[in-house]
Parts: structure tokens; C-alpha cells; sequence
DNA sequence: CAGCGGATGTGCT
DNA sequence: GCACATCCGCTGG
């Protein structure tokens, strides 16, 4: 059985959190059962009151309020009125921070499981399937009624130890869409498996 | 392939 | 009203 990452685990330097993350597994199980796994590839650190480019920077309202818990929560935002985006909260209650999780290689899909040689799965190619925010959230099935919740099997999210990413493997860059966020925009806080096919971005 | 625009909740001005 | 931590379908090359 799988190591599930705990509260204290989160409550730690988000950026590290956030390298650390590479190469570990979320699940995802639903209401009705159904069971989805990915091994996280591509995190952004967002670094709470400071940080121009955080929810949380802009004060603390209904939505961001998990942010200002404690670590170990998932917060789930809307984005253009469509799209859910995860983020798992960091650091203790009161420090704002978070780590948003961009993009994720499959490994099991409602049960079924996710060969490496297998090239699609329901006609989509699996190198595009979660290679982005809102589409891993749609396709795990993730929406706001999580935000809040802690990380945990009991509330169908969690995430499992599985082996480290070697530093020489992790890239770091700008993180996505965030050019309002003055200095903030062009700081390194995304960062991906360099070799993997299953990131957002290059 | 690149570029454009539509969908449209939330929180700000 | 506007901008937003996005994605997809359409267009033209």
C-alpha cells in the first residue's frame, strides 16, 4: 500500500513543495467510485501575500479561502467561468500558499489501467490528455466542492509517495499566464519533468 | 501548424 | 465593465 502524503508534508517552503511534488501520484476517487490515478509532472509555487500573481495576494475572500488554511487542503478555483484548477495548500494557517498542479501522466483511468505502449485512451492521446490544469481537473472529475477539503482517501483526493525526481531531471521556468504579476511574471516557479512527454509547456 | 475568439463564474473597480 | 493561474474549435496557410 502507498504512502499517503501527509499535512506535514505541505506544511513546508511552498517552492520546495512544489519540486518535490515531480514524480509523486495524485488520486482522485469519486462519489460513484470511479478511480483515477496521475503522476504529477508539472507543479507553479504561488507564494501567498506577496506574490502578484496569487489569488491570495488580492486579499482573502470566500473563494481563497482555503489558501489561509491550514496545509494539506486542496483549493479549486474557476477559471473563465469553465474551468476547475487545483492547487494543494502549503504552509501553516495563515500563510496564503499554494502549489498549483499543471499537468499529470496518466497511470490508471476509471479503473482501467494506463500501459506506457498504449497510445490513447476514450480516442484521446494520452501525452494531451492532462497536460493542463483545467483539462486534468475536468478529466479527474475535480471540482470546487473539493476546495477546502483536506487531502485525504476519506475525501476521494490524496496524493501517494512514489520515488523522488533527481534534481538533474527537473526543469524550472515562467510560470503560465501571469504576465499582469509585474516582477512576479518572470520568476522561476514552474517547474516540470525535463524528459516527460506529459507536461503543458516547454 | 499558428492565430483568433467564444464560453462565462468570481471578484475587483 | 473588465480581467482572469484555460481550453477547444475554427480559420487560413
Amino acid at each position: 500500500m502507498a504512502k499517503q502524503i501527509s499535512e506535514e508534508y505541505f506544511n513546508r517552503p511552498t517552492v520546495r513543495v512544489a519540486r518535490e511534488l515531480l514524480g509523486q501520484t495524485l488520486v482522485r476517487r469519486t462519489p460513484d467510485g470511479r478511480l483515477f490515478r496521475g503522476r504529477i509532472v508539472e507543479t507553479e509555487a504561488y507564494l501567498g501575500a506577496r506574490d502578484l500573481a496569487c489569488h491570495s495576494a488580492k486579499g482573502r475572500t470566500a473563494r481563497t479561502e482555503p489558501m489561509f488554511g491550514p496545509a494539506g487542503r486542496a483549493y479549486v478555483y474557476l477559471i473563465y467561468g469553465m474551468y476547475a484548477c487545483l492547487n494543494l495548500v502549503t504552509r501553516e494557517t495563515g500563510v496564503p500558499e499554494a502549489v498549483l498542479i499543471r499537468a499529470l501522466e496518466p497511470l490508471v483511468l476509471d479503473g482501467e489501467t494506463v500501459a506506457p505502449t498504449r497510445e490513447s485512451w476514450c480516442g484521446k492521446p494520452l501525452p494531451r490528455l492532462l497536460n493542463g490544469p483545467g483539462k486534468l481537473c475536468r478529466e479527474f472529475s475535480i471540482g470546487r466542492e473539493l476546495s477546502g477539503l483536506a487531502l485525504t482517501r476519506k475525501n476521494g483526493l490524496w496524493v501517494e509517495a512514489d520515488e523522488p525526481v533527481p534534481p538533474r531531471r527537473i526543469a524550472r521556468a515562467q510560470r503560465v499566464g501571469v504576465d499582469y504579476a509585474g516582477a512576479w511574471k518572470d520568476k522561476l516557479l514552474r517547474f516540470y519533468i525535463k524528459d516527460s512527454p506529459f507536461v503543458s509547456k516547454k
